[in-house]
DNA sequence: GCAGTAGATGCGAATGATTCTCATTTGCAC
DNA sequence: GTGCAAATGAGAATCATTCGCATCTACTGC
């Protein structure tokens, strides 16, 4: 856990960025939780430590982190974003539309096939989202 | 195209919704455009026609469409939705972060794999939403 | 260490997409 | 035709996100 917050703390150096106690703060707090957060949750638990943090920061610091490929932003419902750090094992996201549960399912394939599709149409492909959404086993039998 | 409109209009009347000169306008631009439309757009060229139409009824009508599987709805940018017709062939979208140009790809090789992460799971699919970010080949030499 | 400065922050106001309210209209089943 | 629940229009309301600006501070060069 550590070694992904200085990692990121790198990219922000080489892209020019300072390193703040807020951007620390939001760091951490992304790299504790197992699920995917939003700038509000972020905001609350960032409230509960000692470090002053406002909610337009969250939000200044998610976009800086997006920039530098240090977090991807996730479109799992069309409320808000949710985010998540981004060194971590490739993977996909499924969505229940019955209870709303994420599920993170491995995604080499999908992976591989948006190389081939890109590679097809001359793209280099920088980020490849997949949102998958059903029905989870408990919510089909009802 | 005629024939994607009907169908989509048997399968509101099936829901219990009903036809109006609102909802088969919606239905009736889309069919004819090419690209993916943002609600904003689909009511500019509403207005044109001698049907009248509110911007609440894009959104309302938009809102009944997904839910009735008649369309897709887009995260394309974060600045608001794209929405295209469903019954077309499966097909991802590639989008140039650095020109904004959105090409579709066919994506059978991601269908696939969505049906066998879904069944790892025990999840059944109800859509696939790939969306590949990155650079077409005349941004990518700047 | 210390000063200077560009980059960050906090706060509250502004923005802009989307949704809601409610009075009025209208598909469509009988 | 009639009746009524569903749809619509217009504008207000909501709510996530961004902006403006005054203040602060992480880093660079001495």
């Amino acid at each position: 856990m550590e070694n992904l917050i200085d990692s990121s703390e790198r990219r922000l150096r080489a892209a020019g960025k300072r390193i703040t106690p807020q951007r620390k703060l939001v760091l951490d707090i992304l790299a504790r939780s197992e699920s995917h957060l939003d700038a509000q949750e972020i905001y609350e638990q960032g409230r509960r430590s000692d470090v002053q943090l406002s909610l337009a920061t969250v939000y200044r610091t998610l976009s800086v982190l997006k920039e530098n490929a240090v977090v991807h932003e996730l479109h799992l419902d069309d409320e808000h974003h949710h985010y998540e750090l981004a060194d971590r094992e490739e993977h996909s996201h499924l969505v229940c539309l019955g209870c709303g549960k994420v599920l993170e399912v491995d995604s080499a394939a999908f992976a591989e096939a948006a190389l081939e599709a890109g590679s097809a149409y001359g793209f280099e492909i920088a980020s490849t989202q997949v949102e998958l959404t059903g029905y989870c086993a408990s919510c089909r039998r009802e």
